[in-house]
DNA sequence: TTTGGTGTTATTGTCGACAATCTTTGTGTT
DNA sequence: AACACAAAGATTGTCGACAATAACACCAAA
């Protein structure tokens, strides 16, 4: 949990930039944003390295902080990373999760796909229980540098994708399939199969996402 | 080029931490750093916090930072990720450098060979070509969240248990025609040669480095 | 002797002000 | 009218000091 102010400031900021209510491509003022969260330049700027790190801003020395803008050549970047680092995180979570961990997330897939039958189309709630999915596999990678990477540096940007352009169609119903076919194949400890699935499942997500790029600037 | 202070001393605690100047493992003192390389703090935390984004240094909020420790398990989970990246990278260097950069990377090898023949066993310099190889390898990607991860996150850890555990024996010598071969596979266009031959390279240095991991501290 | 609590010390997190740099506006020249 | 240059304004980078938290040492009690 968030301990100290810069912590705090940086969820808030994160959410904020994620959700749209600070536009993409917008112009950052480190003054405009303190005095908005209330508090000193110092823990903003410690925020604000962070949200460079997950690349939420790009910082130019001396000029300034802009919030970064969407792309297909952006989401065609960050999607062939995450078909290759989850699928690593799949064929290592199958030789790492213990039968206690892959009974939790089968028992976490049952769950969301009780409340998605009540919620069929609402993709707020299957985007946080994808996330909660993919989460759960690449921590069972067990891989420290991994994690990070697509725990702490890559996700928030997924989610700004998901988020800004839309998730919808019969691709969210599918995606329940898709895990239990993922997380199936781990539980046989079947890395490569895991692995082949869980690329095919992000390159659809891409694709959907794609065309909603391609639709909506077009 | 390093513009602002934090730039300037991120440069050179990076090369202390590196080299094993600042030993691994130690505490990092904030007053003390500052003293030593002639600045304030806010500079400074900076800096450290871009070590932590390149997992120089470990930070605990309100506890201080400390400089990471070598194992052999963080070697493998480091080289796992580097395996699978860099393949990666090779199969997307396939597709997208140029002719023109592609016969800059073989002048680049042919410059190593003839100081290397020179310098017979000499590790420094191999390492410096080895990794200038690479750099050129990933760059060539032209996938900007592949080419942050390795070259900005990644390689200074690799670095640092390169430098710190000596990179010698035989290995030295075979790494130019390993790199010979992963271009002459980038040159025909033959994305999954390149992709299958950086895997087995890397896997070697590893097993390499991990030899002297074991035999030290044992 | 060991364990628990407390006071002290040192370190980190935060603040407000100053200095250096960039951006922008306005003016003069070609 | 267009371009270059200069001054003004705003923004970022840096500094020193204060507040809050954690580590440490010391003492007391079991």
């Amino acid at each position: 949990m968030p301990v100290t102010a810069a912590d705090r400031v940086l969820l808030e900021i994160q959410r904020a930039i994620v959700e749209g209510d600070i536009p993409a491509g917008s112009k950052i003022s480190e003054p405009e944003l303190a005095r908005r969260f209330d508090l000193s330049r110092a823990p903003l700027r410690e925020a604000l390295a962070r949200l460079e790190r997950c690349h939420l801003i790009e910082r130019i020395p001396n000029a300034g902080a802009r919030v970064v803008t969407l792309s297909k050549e952006g989401l065609i970047s960050l999607y062939q990373l995450r078909e290759e680092l989850e699928g690593l995180a799949c064929r290592l979570a199958a030789e790492q999760m213990t039968d206690a961990e892959i009974a939790e997330v089968r028992a976490l897939l049952d769950q969301h796909l009780s409340t998605q039958r009540v919620r069929e189309g609402e993709s707020y709630y299957q985007e946080a229980g994808d996330l909660d999915f993919h989460y759960r596999i690449i921590l069972g990678s067990k891989n420290p540098y991994l994690i990070n990477i697509l725990c702490d540096e890559l996700y928030f940007l997924v989610r700004m994708y998901r988020v800004q352009l839309g998730m919808n169609g019969p691709r969210v119903s599918r995606a329940f399939d898709e895990h239990k076919a993922i997380i199936h194949a781990i539980a046989n400890r079947d890395g490569e199969l895991a692995d082949l699935l869980m690329r095919r499942h992000i390159g659809a997500s891409r694709r959907n996402i794609e065309l909603q790029l391609t639709g909506n600037q077009a």
